[in-house]
DNA sequence: TTTTGTTTGCAACATTATTTCATTTGACAT
DNA sequence: ATGTCAAATGAAATAATGTTGCAAACAAAA
């Protein structure tokens, strides 16, 4: 599904930047920090026009925001989009060395029981430590 | 145990903004924003040595940082500071409505198995919904 | 092609985080 | 108690991240 397709079915206007967005983050392998978008949207990228067209593809679910820690954001499509139907409901692992992100789309997020009285919504988990690159035991 | 054993415990010396952070988180039952924290410093806030001194505090294990979204970062003292021997091991609860976090000290974060040649250090849980005040369902 | 509401992009602003460096201070030894 | 010195602080400057208001441009439908 390309991106004038994907935006069509959420009922969202085609316009350059959302279009280029997706395109960022569909031939990407992972997610995507917001320079990392901005590098491969060359001139079409607008600080402000990035954050305001994430914010509706976020509510339009084509897209989920993954915050590894305080200073690290990244974005990646969401699956569904992709013929499979799974949510946002994976696991996220990010490298502390290369501060590389990892969507686990196989590993999904376990449950837990709150205490009564609270309304769970959503989960997120990112498990840290050190990506296939970066464990000293494989050699590359 | 007090600011004061804390800090020496860790072979850190006692300031005045070391000691004014942890009273802060000591006294309080629920994670604390910068903000917050500043609120009960007074005078003796100063947002860079804020920083430094919570760089710090997380490096000796006395606290530990809670990141509820991309705009949402508290710090919460670690129990283990209070005889009772728990690591920030335990899931978050991140109320989407008033903001507040709990830190749900007795749900332990569960483990994965991530692929191999992946190294876990640690794992980070936030589950996101409604808390108790913010509940439709329970009246106050 | 004309219309209409949506989206964009600029400017200005607010918040969050980091680096450099001179001054102060806590801890220890005298 | 006093002096010493490395460590910590706090000021200034800078960078990075996120938000709001508004006029012009644009996509989609008539
Ligand atoms: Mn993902
Ligand atoms: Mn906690
Ligand atoms: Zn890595
Ligand atoms: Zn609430």
């Amino acid at each position: 599904m390309n991106a004038a397709e994907i935006l069509k079915t959420h009922q969202l206007k085609k316009t350059s930047p959302r279009v280029t967005i997706i395109n960022a983050l569909q031939t990407s392998q992972f997610p995507l920090s917001e320079n990392e978008v901005k590098d491969k949207m060359g001139e079409l990228y607008d600080r402000i026009t990035f954050y305001r067209s994430v914010h509706t593809l976020l509510e339009a679910g084509i897209i989920h925001r993954i915050v590894a820690d305080n200073t690290t954001v990244k974005y990646a499509l969401n699956h569904c989009n992709e013929g499979h139907h799974h949510e946002a409901d994976h696991v996220h692992f990010f490298c502390e060395q290369c501060k590389a992100l990892v969507c686990l789309n196989d590993i999904k997020i376990q449950s837990y029981s709150l205490p009564s009285g609270f309304v769970k919504k959503e989960c997120d988990v990112v498990i840290k430590g050190l990506c296939t690159s970066c464990n000293p035991q494989i050699e590359q």
